[in-house]
DNA sequence: CTTGACCTTCCACTTGAATGGAAGGTTTAC
DNA sequence: GTAAACCTTCCATTCAAGTGGAAGGTCAAG
């Protein structure tokens, strides 16, 4: 099997696939005589399993740590799991985090509600965001990318 | 004024000054004779409107985007709604998005709540992993960076 | 006069997960 | 036998919003 029957196989691209390997996610594996990459019908699980720890919310690297503890042939059951309970506490943080800001974003959302030309006087730029009073110092990041 | 003292009154770094000089959020400053940046007063204003706009959730592009209409001299309030009116939409989008994904990751973990010891029968690698049903292409970024 | 605190420019690096493309070798289909 | 479709490696680029650091100029205090 050559790397683009196993992308089209999995719905991966031989790019990505050769990105996994460059990461450490999949193995090297047998070449052809020219050099080409053979994978056997095993690479199928293993890179089905990548791309579904990464649509739980792992990372490459999360990833690669349950794919070496299974090398290793060592038990990954509790790992995983370790790490399931983190993303939902990391989820459950999030989701408060946006649930505040939006409320915030919807405050100063009405109370600018009638305004059509709000050219503001004096040396202001916007009065809209100028009477804005987020806290935080940084930026909430937004549809970053979702699925 | 200088550099360093615009960076001072309004929290930012001389680096992030410049960096937002670079990509056209501050205009460019008169120089002394030896070259260093001089602000006026007005700089303060314009540095912490930026600040502020960005603790709202607005990118530097968006910024950019407010300040050239005013520097236009053009009424930026409805404009500044409408960012607004889309950050909160896509807020309550996201919003959904993690919860659904919160929903998803609970029920996978409550199924597999007794494991202690998950060695995968035949090829598996993760039995936890491999009995999830995630749907969606992408990862879903969690707790990228927050405030 | 020298030390240290500023300032200048420019270039590289960070994170994460790839993707784009060049230059060249191989295999398959007709 | 040749053209298309693959494959290889390697290097650069993407996105965002900066940060790190080097090499060198300037300014105020003591």
């Amino acid at each position: 099997m050559k790397i683009g029957d196993l992308a089209s196989v999995t719905g991966a691209t031989p790019k990505t696939i050769r990105f996994y390997e460059a990461k450490g996610l999949m193995p090297e594996p047998l070449r052809t005589t020219s050099g080409y990459r053979s994978y056997g019908g095993e690479s199928v699980g293993r890179l089905e399993f990548i791309l579904k720890a990464k649509r739980l919310g792992l990372s490459l690297i999360e990833i690669r740590g349950i794919l070496q503890l299974h090398d290793a042939e060592e038990s990954t059951c509790v790992h995983v799991r370790d790490l399931l309970d983190q993303k939902i506490a990391e989820l459950e943080s999030t989701i408060d985090v946006l649930q505040v800001f939006k409320g915030d974003l919807v405050a100063l959302r009405n109370r600018v509600e009638g305004l059509v030309d709000c050219k503001p006087l004096g040396g202001d730029i916007c009065s809209i965001i100028e009477q804005s009073n987020i806290k935080g110092q940084q930026a909430v990041p937004i549809a970053a990318s979702l699925p």
